[in-house]
DNA sequence: TGTACATCAGTGAACGCGCGTTCACTGATGTAC
DNA sequence: TGTACATCAGTGAACGCGCGTTCACTGATGTAC
């Protein structure tokens, strides 16, 4: 039996062999195998037979402690939008402590930027997984969500740039929005690296071609000297009309 | 019968009543078909018994024209994808006669982009439908998947790109890749007005956020003055380590 | 113009599959005495 | 310290579902003579 090769929490040590059928922390383990199939091969793998399988348990077994199918895939996807913040923090972690002065804000803008692609590059299945029901940026923060520092991903993306606005880095009229801009180009890029015609990239131009969009990111968020971009030509995006 | 509410082509015009069993254009209906249930209610929902039931079929009929449920499913993205290429078309027809001037291009650049984000909004069964597969910029265009001017949606932001870069619009330098770092801003855009927190958003604020994020594209495309920029502070993608 | 016939688009019945979910159960564990 | 017992985590068997796909068939159509 599978579950018997699974190390199980039990007073007798000694004993490797299973002694009882009580798994010990059944509900830790079908998230953790839920997160090894979305990794594997994407979030409809996240299957309740098969986590069930995984762990080595039979399947109505996960309804003591999820209430269904979809109960369990938000857990898993919880943790992986929590792997997700990880990634982001690293690339932080990687600017030494944090300072308030702009060079610094800057760069925290784009080592959340840069962890992001990363993560849906090197991690496609929990990339995936994370984005793949309708989600909401919740006000109240789920912890379940969160990496290190105990904030999930948008928060990180908000949290860098609040700094780059105390830092004089984005004017006040443009701070508002801002995180959607960001976010919208640097998730499109991921997108497109996932499962449009960029998955094919090397790592080399993948990574050229993300430091160009956090390039126009970055200028895009710099509000150019006011009054001197004219109004754009034409069409900007004029009413809707039915097509 | 559901079937004999569908109008046949038969000889005898008169006879309203279905007179044979003979569909006469079942493939065109089971297309048709898969794009109003891709348009309701998005990929997952284009299932080939779903299908036949609503071009009042038997299951079985369809492989007489299609070799499995993924060859009907790939005629019906390429119907999406055409009719994604049409919106961008109509964007593209409110500037009136092409011109190659620098003005008309940058337009022509918008409309393109306004054309996919209001195409995603407004279809959005039929956008997640595009992209429900991993998907590849095919160098050989297919017709099915083009629009009236014969081009496809990735060609007309291609084409748009050209003549920008034609006019001066663009640096040589930095044309190669452009279509990348357009089409990933943009497209992200696109997914968080989906499935994203975006999608509540009121008409009115999606449209100001597109136009705010067709700037960025529009400053970003235009290189600023070479050696103006000074080389990024601290991060700039450094080489990838495991994190 | 009429008749025989081959074609082949659609029918009818059936299949195996894996899924999520339910039910009544069992028996190891920890607790109360 | 020993025993009786309630708890409740995991079992075993079964369900109905809709799916994609197969098979042998039928009969209207268009064509050849």
């Amino acid at each position: 039996m599978v579950r018997d090769l699974i190390p199980m929490p039990t007073k007798n040590l000694t004993t490797t062999a299973r002694s009882t059928y009580r798994h010990g922390d059944l509900r830790r383990t079908l998230i953790a195998a839920g997160l090894t199939l979305a990794r594997e091969s994407g979030p409809t793998a996240v299957v309740l037979r098969e986590v069930t399988r995984r762990a080595g348990v039979v399947p109505n077994a996960a309804y003591r402690h999820f209430r269904n199918r979809d109960a369990l895939f938000s857990a898993v996807r919880a943790a992986a939008l929590a792997a997700m913040a990880r990634s982001m923090e690293d690339q932080l972690a990687q600017l030494g402590p944090p300072r308030e002065d702009l060079a610094y804000a800057k760069a925290s803008v784009r080592a959340v930027g840069t962890g992001y692609l990363r993560f849906a590059r090197r991690e496609t299945g929990m990339f995936r997984t994370a984005f793949a029901v309708l989600f909401d940026v919740e006000p109240t923060p789920d912890p379940e969500k969160a990496g290190e520092s105990g904030l999930n991903p948008f928060q990180l993306l908000g949290a860098a740039l609040d700094r780059l606005a105390r830092c004089g880095g984005i004017s006040a009229k443009r701070r508002s929005g801002a995180e959607h801009v960001a976010w919208s180009a640097v998730h499109g890029l991921a997108m497109l690296s996932i499962d449009g015609p960029l998955r094919r990239l090397p790592v080399k131009q993948f990574e050229s071609l993300g430091r160009r969009l956090l390039d126009m990111v970055e200028d895009g968020l710099a509000s150019p000297l006011p009054g001197l971009r004219t109004k754009a030509p034409l069409v900007r995006l004029p009413q809707v009309r039915p097509s």
